[in-house]
DNA sequence: TCAGTATATTAGCAATTGCTAATATGTTTA
DNA sequence: TAAACATATTAGCAATTGCTAATATACTGA
């Protein structure tokens, strides 16, 4: 129990930041570059994006498909698209997409 | 949106230390006592347990009632338990209570 | 091959977290 | 009322986090 413990708290460590939270509901809506994604989520900077998206894919939240020049992301680890859905469900007004 | 990555990542940092979850996981099977808790939780002190029980009070994830010299905690905020289930279901081998 | 674009990486700093040790507060019982 | 118990609170420290600024790497088109 205490290591299932360590191992969700872990995971949501990585899910507890406002940045990292709008990384990844951008990208429940489909893949998108790193380019897309610096339009979605608002005020921050390449290299805080780049940061944010490198802590994701080290725990298999994330993967990405280089194509050329762009690296194009998306959602690896679908039991955390669910969770994200739960927690939508409960914490957004359900009336869109505030 | 942002207001809400805000919020809902204030929520998971609370919920993201392998204590404060093993405490709440502990509630879900009923109220207890910081006393009982305390033999509950593995290698937690009296002064840490009690820190831990104050945020998660703090964040009206908890509440306790006084009855003598015991607090009796219980959990306060019933959707926190549903995203707990969420994630014991998956990330949880489902055989019991490990 | 050079300039521009897209992204990653690194160093360093300020803020936050989680702990321990010590102490305080309130309750019970003898 | 004194001692013991149950719990909270505080200070202070080490570790972690998230950022910015700077730089590096890799791809593209002229």
């Amino acid at each position: 129990m205490e290591e299932k413990a360590r191992q969700i708290a872990t995971l949501l460590k990585v899910l507890a930041n406002e940045n990292r939270l709008m990384i990844f509901c951008a990208l429940m809506k489909g893949p998108a570059s790193v380019g897309s994604l610096a339009q979605t989520v608002p005020h921050i900077t390449q290299s805080a994006l780049s940061q944010h998206l490198a802590v994701l894919k080290a725990h298999a939240i994330l993967d990405y498909t280089k194509t050329g020049q762009y690296m194009v992301y998306h959602i690896a680890d679908h039991r955390v698209a669910e969770i994200i859905h739960v927690l939508k469900k409960y914490y957004c007004a359900d009336s869109g997409n505030e």
